[in-house]
DNA sequence: GTCTATATCCAGATAGAC
DNA sequence: GTCTATCTGGATATAGAC
C-alpha cells in the first residue's frame, strides 16, 4: 500500500534524525575515533547492530551531520544576506541571533566544534572532508559583502573586510568552544563586543 | 660512572622532547583515539615498541604535552603581568605577540587547538582534564585584570573585564583553529581589530 | 525492524633477542 | 637502547533468529 509506505519511509527519516542528533554530541566531545558505534545506539536506545540498518557505516553517519550542518548555515547566511536592512543592521542581527543561539541552544556549539575540528582533522572521512573544503567560505564571504558594502555607506570602520570577517567568525567558532567548556553556567558576553570590530564608535 | 649518567639522563630528555613535538601535531590533527602509536613512533623516527621505553602509554604523552603547555602559557601570561607596562600597552603586546606566534609558529596553534579540544572531550585521560580544569582560567583572570586596571585609569572604554578577556581569548583559539585549517596561506589579522575592543577609538 | 551472537580486524602494550 | 614478534582486548560490521 502507498500510504504505509509514506509512513514508513517518514519514520525511518525519523529515526535517523534520532540517531544524528545523539551522534553529534558524542562526536562534539569524543571525536570520530573515540565515539564508539555502541554508544550511539546506546545514547538513541537501541542495539547496536541496529544503527546499521539505518546508516551503513559510523563514518556515514559523520558525513550526513556535517552534509546538513552547512546545509542550515549557508542557507541562513544567504537569507540573512537578501533581508530588506541596512549591512549595518544585518551585521548586528547576526551577531545577535549567533549569540542568543549559542546560549540556549548546545547542540549549536556542538555542531560548531564539529566542524572546526573536522575542517583541520585528517582522521575523517573523504567526504566530509570535501563538503567542508566546498562549503566553509560562505559565510566568511557573506559577512566580508556586507563589512565591504558598509564601508562603502560609511557606516562602518576600516579594517579589510576580509580580516573582518575573519575575525568575527573565529570569535564565534570560539565562543562555541568556550561554551560547551563551561556547559550551563556559560552566558554569550554583550554581541556589542563583536560589533564594535565594525562599528569603533559603538558605546557599550 | 657520573658523568655518563648524566649525559644519558639528558639524551633521554631530549628524545622525549622529540617525541612529545611529533605527537602534538598528530593529536591536534588526528585527535588522541585516532592517533596511533606507530604513527608516533615513525614520525619520530624509531620503532613502535621502543617508545615505551619512554613513556608508559600513549595517554601518558597526551598529559605531558597538556602539562608542559599550561607551564608555558602561564608563566608567560604572569611574566606579562609583572612587565613595568601600562595596562594598554600589556594588552596590545600581547594582541601583538599572540598574533605574530600565531603566524609564525604551527606548533603553538596545534597546542592552542590540542587543548580546546581537550577541553571540552571526555575522551581524554582523567589527569589531563584535571590539568585543564586546575590551570585554564588563569590567562583569563590576568586579562581580566588588566582590563579592570585599564578601566580604572581611563584608558579602556566599557564593557564587563569578564566578557572583554573571554572575547580575547576565544578570539586567539578561534584564529589557532582557522590557522591549521588554512597551512601555510594563513595570514593574521591587524592586532588593531583584536585591541579594539578594549579601545573602541583605535583608528585601523 | 529488532535483537543476540560472532567473525574479523586492528591497535596498544609486552616479551625477549640482539 | 633498539628491534621484531606476539599476546590480548576491544570495536566494527555481519549473520541469522525472531
Amino acid at each position: 500500500m502507498a500510504r504505509s509506505a509514506v509512513q514508513n519511509e517518514q519514520m525511518r527519516d525519523e529515526r535517523r534524525q534520532a540517531i544524528l542528533s545523539s551522534a553529534v554530541r558524542l562526536f562534539a566531545t569524543r571525536g570520530l575515533a573515540a565515539t564508539k558505534v555502541a554508544d550511539i545506539a546506546s545514547a538513541v536506545g537501541m542495539a547496536q547492530g541496529l544503527l546499521y540498518h539505518y546508516f551503513r557505516s559510523k563514518e556515514e553517519i559523520f558525513v550526513e551531520i556535517v552534509r546538513q550542518a552547512f546545509d542550515r548555515m549557508n542557507t541562513a547566511a544567504r537569507e540573512l544576506e537578501r533581508l530588506p536592512l541596512t549591512p549595518r543592521q544585518k551585521i548586528e542581527r547576526a551577531a545577535t541571533t549567533l549569540l542568543r543561539t549559542l546560549e540556549e541552544h548546545e547542540d549549536f556549539a556542538w555542531i560548531s566544534v564539529l566542524i572546526s575540528t573536522a575542517s583541520i582533522s585528517d582522521a575523517v572521512p573523504a567526504e566530509a572532508t570535501a563538503i567542508i573544503r566546498r562549503e566553509r567560505d560562505v559565510p566568511y564571504r557573506v559577512v566580508a559583502r556586507l563589512a565591504r558594502a558598509g564601508q562603502r555607506d560609511g557606516a562602518f570602520e576600516g579594517g579589510r573586510p576580509d580580516d573582518l570577517a575573519l575575525v568575527f567568525w573565529t570569535t564565534v567558532k570560539g565562543l562555541a568552544l568556550h561554551r560547551l567548556a563551561l556547559g550551563a553556567a556559560y552566558k554569550s558576553p554583550d554581541p556589542r563586543i563583536l560589533t564594535r570590530m565594525f562599528f569603533p564608535e559603538t558605546r557599550a
